[in-house]
DNA sequence: TCCCTAATTTTACAGCGTTAAATGATTTAC
DNA sequence: GTAAATCATTTAACGCTGTAAAATTAGGGA
């Protein structure tokens, strides 16, 4: 009886089918609007029938952020692997999971949360007030610049901001690490920063 | 009449106590928690009432989104203006951002979409393919250091980690910033911490 | 007291994730 | 070949969501 493999392999390809499906949905109108009965019209099924594949929407979600998972370490391993010296690994591995983030933007917020929000942010303060417009003084000053919006500040500013806000959402997303490890990165990260200011 | 005021006065209240039960209920169950309904059972109205008050529900996370900044930027500011030296006014500066971001982890994430995501990173992975075991090797040789689970490898892993997902999210949740810029930002930091290894 | 207006609630709709029951189809046993 | 049993699938339903329209209640001015 091959019928028993058959209907097996069908299965297992209805399974493919409603994470393809997701992901389709998700590519097309963002994470917020993917439901189990969006998929289900994918597939051309009704929604109940994906609880005979998966446990609940989390159990596609956890499937589909594996997948995220998998990709991202064979194109850093890849990128790492492709290379001899260390230095150069480590510039070609972490370039591989910048251009993974946006190449694959969905797995990515998928996977560390980054929820896209509503809101444009420099609407949101009073102006003047910004982030930037605090920080940009010291900084242009350090570098000896009057222009607050010169690109040099501005790049400063970001590589401030960005290590800044990534130490913090890892934190947040996924708490583990040590309060002393964090402290530590902050504070070496700031000062190293802050050091690369003062030469140019 | 001054009970034309006092009426004024009273509905002033009632906006006020909208967001105030919103801030509430996300701090008690966090942001997929809260509903039009639980807010109206906590000021005590039913729920169609809040839109007397708030178009809708974006309508009230925008507002408390704009408090959040409000609330940040003051304590950046307050943070600057204790400090003469601009290398110390930095520090101050991001050490009051990076405190904000803990003290008021809800509204750092709706302010900057960091999403608690349900499910462990390490079990997602086969064991030795994380993004921490290919990136440490070349890290720690670098570094002269035999062990991989050193305290001072993983510094340096969370170091640059954090700078890449920093840049990366603040640029998925408010695209507009440059590519070149980020460009200049990703390869300065990859070489400045790369350089940074080799010192010790 | 009557009317108008404003405040508030009730009801309703369409969508969500999910479960239980009812149907339909297919295989197994005799 | 027919009956029974098992599986696949759908229909119906529950409680939840955001939101809109209608119905109701309350308050103030003539």
């Amino acid at each position: 009886m091959g019928s028993k493999e058959r209907i097996h392999r069908l299965k297992e390809q209805t399974r493919v089918n409603i994470l393809d499906a997701a992901y389709d949905i998700v590519k097309d109108e963002g994470w917020q609007a993917l439901s189990m009965r969006k998929i289900a019209d994918k597939i051309e099924y009704t929604a109940p029938i994906i609880y005979e594949y998966y446990a609940n929407k989390e159990a596609i979600l956890y499937e589909l952020t594996k997948k995220g998972f998998m990709m991202l370490a064979e194109r850093m391993q890849a990128a790492c692997d492709r290379n001899e010296d260390p230095a150069a690994q480590l510039e070609a591995l972490w370039l591989a999971y910048w251009n993974f983030a946006f190449e694959e933007k969905e797995y990515y917020q998928l996977m560390f949360g980054v929820e896209v929000n509503c809101c444009l942010m420099d609407e949101m303060f009073p102006t003047g007030t910004t982030p930037y417009d605090i920080a940009a003084r010291p900084i242009a000053e350090m570098m000896g610049i009057g222009d607050l919006d010169d690109d040099r500040v501005c790049t400063k500013y970001y590589t401030y901001w960005s290590i800044i806000h990534g130490l913090i959402s890892i934190n947040i997303v996924r708490k583990g690490t040590s309060d002393e490890i964090n402290r530590q990165i902050l504070r070496d990260a700031i000062t190293g920063i802050t050091r690369s200011l003062k030469k140019q």
